[in-house]
DNA sequence: ACTTTGTGAAACCAAAAGGTTGCATGCATA
DNA sequence: TATGCATGCAACCTTTTGGTTTCACAAAGT
């Protein structure tokens, strides 16, 4: 199934297992071992986990080793940066307006004082 | 309430909502005409971002005006460029690797050849 | 061979999510 | 003032979600 990897991450308790798989790769009960829920429970997170993209299993032996594949990430990142800009911009005309405002101070500063009210 | 960002964009319905309002400031009535479904479930939709902190609103007159917060973005931007070093080291490291036999092949031509099996 | 360990899947459950209809209210306007 | 929009909210419904307990099974260890 593919699964959305908004969704993926929006449960923090699978955004954990994948900060931990970022650090190490883990079998599913040492990943279990972690958290205050079940191993069950925590199966299913990996299900959906993998199901996104944002993890792979191998299988070694009677173990099972997930494996963190952050660049299913790249979908929110691409999403965020969109809207980036557009927040960035907003920052940077403020910069702009300050840069202005004070290299019209400089420019005019033997001209008039005080230009500028409260 | 407080919401959490990362479940407010997990729905799709949310992320096109935020989209428009990304590109113009609406009312709540604009944003429900371009969605399949009843205005109440769209009003939902925006409490749960207004919530989380990507959209404010403001009243005017009659009207309720949704505008967009993108820098509310910028918790999930911060998360995943802390995992986005570690897909592009990997990336990094392999053009490292390319990079690195390229030059020794260059740099160990004349002394022997076929040195890289298989 | 028997037991332990790691795992997958089924059955079940409570709560949350996403949706609907209906109603109350407040502002605009004929 | 009477009418009509734009909105918020309550009540209700169905599906999804996150969790549990239980069982089956295969690989490892004794």
């Amino acid at each position: 199934m593919r699964r959305d990897v908004f969704q993926a991450i929006a449960d923090p308790t699978r955004r954990a297992i994948l900060n931990q798989l970022a650090h190490q790769t883990l079998n599913v009960n040492a990943v279990s071992e972690q958290f205050p829920v079940s191993r069950t429970a925590i199966y299913k997170h990996i299900k959906i986990l993998t199901e996104a993209g944002l993890i792979i299993m191998t299988q070694q032996g009677r173990e099972r080793y997930c494996e963190a594949k952050l660049e299913g990430l790249s979908e929110v990142s691409n999403w965020v940066d969109q809207y980036k800009q557009q927040w960035n911009a907003r920052f940077d005309s403020l910069e702009n307006y300050l840069n202005e405002i004070q290299t019209k101070d400089l420019s005019t500063t033997k001209k008039k004082r005080n230009g500028t009210k409260k």
